[in-house]
DNA sequence: AATTTAATGTTAGCAGTGTAAACATGATAG
DNA sequence: CTATCATGTTTACACTGCTAACATTAAATT
């Protein structure tokens, strides 16, 4: 005899939703499946999701804090660049080990962050936290400091999705040179990779 | 009096295919306008393309081809850093002006490349132009060529992802340092921003 | 405590999708 | 001239996002 209502459905949607989008990603998700894993008939989940859009919204949501909880660091030490690197490299983890989500964080599923004022915060306080770091290393401008954020962002973020793509590319190339064996040397090797990297972010 | 045959049906699709990717996003395509559009029956497509992942490989592929054209620069000249950069410039040029291309080149609606030969073929050769302007900037071994190929290309691949979505987070921060402004700034001088990038990948 | 109201659920149904199967047409090879 | 095969059409199925109308129950108001 269960009961009419549900009593937990909105986050029980969601938490479905992060599972089976991490796993099949987000492409092969459709409500109606949703509805069903919940045991809740097709259209429940209108009650809570106006269209498909926000329930994306709010799986990325839990990425970016995901990702937040990853790239975050004791906000009391003093930050060295061991810790960028480690920052950088555990950022790069995250975006290989949940391709999918990231692919809904980062891709076009969700048009506008500003319609989705909790992906907005989470998104932003991903961006703050790596700031943050930055301000902690040493005492640059603020322009500098945002400037040194989009390039360390951009670095791993590039790298996540030629990483991945590399891997699906193959490698027509000679023994050991093509790119997917120098993705390999450097996914293995990430924290070198990155502290080499960083020399030319962190002086100047 | 139109003929039962089209004559040129496959082109017809991938070219209107190509359009309305670039204008509405891939996600927005379907099979049946595509036919509609090109006055065919809705399965008409099926006899050139097995499945939509088999269009769609068309059009990245297409987009490839595009990719290696913008990136080319003539291969007879002495390469210098100013190449390097310029060739950057035109990859990200490319990127965001052809940002819905770019997303089925690079997102994962085409997921295993080696499944359509075409497309692995343009992809590769992509890759493969970038690597011989390295290989012609200076004589490094061949690992180190894919190793710097690899992160020109993940800078550049990240750049256009980043400048994309901070247009789209909003700017909660201060007037001058947010990230969007700061992308701006960097995407008003790109030129300048890759010059300095490219400092640290040259020498080492 | 009784009653109204709002939140949350269900059922039925529309228009659109990818794709398969069976059939039709006509260009081309023998 | 005829058989074959590439290319087109028709029909149909299972699935999708989403809307409208209705049902149930929890919460707010009297």
């Amino acid at each position: 005899m269960k009961s009419y209502h549900h009593g937990n459905l909105k986050q029980e949607l969601i938490d479905c939703a992060c599972r089976l989008c991490e796993r099949d990603g987000y492409t092969k998700l459709s409500i109606r499946s949703l509805a069903k894993e919940s045991g809740v008939s097709q259209t429940a989940p209108y009650r809570h999701f106006e269209t498909k859009e926000t329930l994306y919204a709010s799986v990325a949501t839990e990425g970016f804090k995901k990702l937040s909880i990853a790239c975050h660091i004791d906000a009391n030490k003093k930050i060295t660049k061991k810790h960028l690197v480690e920052i950088g490299c555990n950022y790069i983890e995250f975006g290989l080990k949940n391709a999918n989500t990231y692919d809904l964080m980062f891709g076009t599923a969700v048009g506008n962050f500003a319609e989705y004022p909790e992906l907005l915060e989470s998104a932003n306080s991903t961006y703050e936290n790596m700031r943050l770091s930055f301000s902690k290393l040493a005492s640059d401008s603020d322009e500098v400091i945002a400037f040194k954020c989009i390039t360390l962002w951009s670095m791993v973020h590039g790298l996540v999705g030629i990483l991945r793509k590399v891997q699906v590319v193959g490698d027509d190339f000679e023994e050991g040179v093509g790119p997917i064996s120098t993705a390999s040397i450097i996914s293995t090797n990430l924290e070198g990779y990155l502290d080499k990297a960083l020399d030319g972010l962190i002086q100047s």
